[in-house]
RNA sequence: GGCCCCUUGGUCAAGCGGUUAAGACACCACCCUUUCACGGUGGUAACAUGGGUUCGAUUCCCGUAGGGGUCACCA
């Protein structure tokens, strides 16, 4: 009489190692009563998912903030999907948006930590080994049933609202005997392994998970695949497999994996294994902009959903990091406002503050952070991270700065390193548009001259000339400076006080206003500038000169 | 369709039985101001809905609706 151990042996002869050398192997980590153990688990099926990043963020932060560990598995069990060579841009990615890693995967040459492989396409020996003893243990079996034949049934189940899947009078491998398995081997038939299930759809199964306290579902009725028939694992396999042997603590997914926990605490439970605790966070989303529809963040739709995109628009990384955390803490702005020079990693993410809710991602807010951590940036940091930024993403902004690092520092530092610094650049993309006129290859190119209520050319020469001749000295202090000007609008019957012009307009032929636009325009083409003093000084007097004669040569009413 | 999750302003969200229902972004107005960018002040705007429980529900329970997810040899 054969037993479920001689299927076991009958099907996976090649495999020698067993479960508790294999627990052996991979020990209790020694680590703090609280410390969480976590990962981020991606598969590589091209570029990291911005809702990745937001998964890594939250692994990180509470791995780290309890003083446990934080891994990076490469989830590659599906060959089909996989994207050639998008395994090795994760690793980078995670490191570019300043997550730590504590163990895992890093490229194909190299792994860090003591609990790998970190790469699931090189663990199918633990994967069978797993799966061995559980059809050894009779809880699961192989199955040899064709796609076509599977086919037939889910179109037979539908015709008859029966619940789907494998189960019931359609498992119809599930009590192959052992010679019946050993005539479909002969027959050269593949299989694949099918879990063999307890479950009653009439009972239920509770889990308590970390964030949404306990959770009752339908106990899993259902014979679901866990080892394919190329003998690779599916996911849930791997899950059990990998978090066991990697120590994890705590599994933190998103909700989408609700649906499938059933099944998961069945398959630890066959395997005597306590479950790791479940943390199901949501998922962020985002509004359709054409039918304004709320749906999940997608490749096809949003550019925005490959991560690197908020690289090549100029966010800086903490801009991106900051905002994530937003999201997943609520209290995360409150504790920024109270310590606006801590780094980002000091906070203390916690899962009380965290939200149940899927967040629509907001490019607004994004924006307005963004702007406000550039705004804070001394100039020296600004200068190397746009630097740095330029050379991959804007070669024009590169080389401008290039030519002069030091004349570049000057013009980005106008009003800033102060209590109210501008907040002229969301991005560093917007830089160059911003700075360009500072520069003398701006005028190789025909410029349009943004003057406002004084267009004529005829005025705009006289004005500049009477402020050259009696009142422009170069080194004059801010102060000085302006107060010459407000002497020349005297002089010239414009309000040197904004107040007065406006309480007696008929009086006046302008104010200073007009006239700094006068100026301001004349010099750098522009009505909007940051404050014209510093540029006046940067630029020098030669340049000023320059540009007026430009200006006399080139403008047209 | 079955099962599961979620539901406070346009967005992120405080709140955890009694509040004038915070704050941030966005928007609007005013102030400051040589333009702009800041900064300041103020404003518009929310508890999906119906039943309970309770002296009292945004808060607790049930239903309904809406949104999302999931029902693969993908993760």
């Amino acid at each position: 009489m054969y037993t479920s151990k001689d299927i076991a042996e009958l099907l996976f002869p090649e495999v020698t190692i067993t479960v508790e050398e294999l627990y052996a192997k991979y020990p209790k980590r020694g680590l703090g009563e609280g410390s969480l153990v976590t990962r981020f688990a991606p598969s590589p099926t091209g570029y990291v998912h911005i809702g990745g990043v937001y998964q890594a963020v939250i692994n990180s932060f509470l791995a780290h903030s309890t003083g446990g560990k934080f891994m990076l598995r490469i989830e590659d069990t599906d060959k089909k999907r996989e994207v050639e060579g998008s395994a090795d841009l994760i690793y980078p990615l995670l490191i570019k948006m300043g997550i730590k890693i504590d163990e895992g995967y890093v490229s194909k040459e190299e792994e860090i930590g003591e609990y790998g492989p970190y790469l699931q396409s090189n663990r199918t020996e633990y994967y069978k080994a797993f799966v061995k003893d559980l059809v050894s243990r009779g809880l699961a079996y192989p199955c040899f049933c064709t796609e076509e034949e599977e086919e037939i049934a889910r179109n037979e189940q539908k015709r008859l609202s029966a619940p789907s899947g494998y189960h019931g009078r359609w498992a119809k491998c599930r009590n192959l005997s052992y010679e019946q398995v050993k005539e479909n081997l002969d027959a050269g038939k593949t299989f694949k392994i099918r879990i063999k299930s307890d479950g009653d759809q009439y009972e239920r199964v509770t889990c308590n998970d970390v964030l949404r306290g306990e959770i009752s579902f339908i106990e899993n009725f259902v014979d679901y695949v866990i080892l394919k028939s190329d003998k690779t694992a599916l996911y849930h396999l791997a899950h059990l497999v990998d978090d066991t042997l990697m120590r994890t603590t705590t599994v933190i997914r998103d909700e989408s994996w609700l649906p499938s926990v059933p099944l998961h605490l069945q398959l630890f439970r066959y395997m005597n294994l306590p479950a790791p605790n479940y943390l199901h966070t949501a998922q962020v989303m985002t509004v359709d902009p054409n039918t304004n529809v709320v749906r999940k963040i997608s490749k096809r739709y949003d550019a925005w959903a490959d991560s690197r995109w908020f690289f090549e628009q100029g966010y800086p990384t903490k801009a991106i990091i900051e905002y994530l955390l937003t999201l997943i803490n609520s209290n995360f702005e409150e504790w920024r406002a109270e310590n606006p020079t801590l780094p980002e990693e000091d906070f203390n993410l916690s899962i009380e503050k965290m939200s149940k809710s899927g967040a629509i991602f907001d490019i607004e807010k994004l924006n307005n952070i963004s702007k406000d951590i550039i705004s804070k940036m001394n100039k020296d940091t600004l200068y190397s991270l746009a630097y740095d930024w330029a050379k991959t993403y804007d070669q024009k902004l590169a080389s401008l700065i290039e030519k002069d690092a030091e004349y570049f520092k000057r013009i980005i530092n106008i009003e800033r390193e102060s209590v109210k610094p501008r907040k002229d650049y969301v991005t560093f993309k917007d830089i160059y548009s911003q700075v360009e006129y500072m520069y003398d290859e701006y005028f190789d190119n025909p410029v349009v001259y943004d003057f406002k209520k004084i267009t004529d050319k005829e005025t705009i020469i006289e004005l500049v000339n009477e402020y050259f001749n009696n009142y422009f000295d170069i080194n004059d202090d801010n102060t000085v400076w302006f107060g010459k000007i407000k002497e020349m609008c005297d002089k010239l019957g414009y309000a040197s006080n904004i107040k007065e012009y406006k309480k007696n307009p008929d009086n006046f032929k302008g104010n200073v206003a007009d006239i700094s636009t006068v100026l301001r325009v004349v010099f750098t083409t522009r009505s909007c500038t940051p404050n014209l003093y510093e540029i006046m000084q940067i630029l020098g007097k030669d340049e000023l000169y320059k540009r007026f004669k430009f200006f006399t040569e080139n403008y047209q009413n």
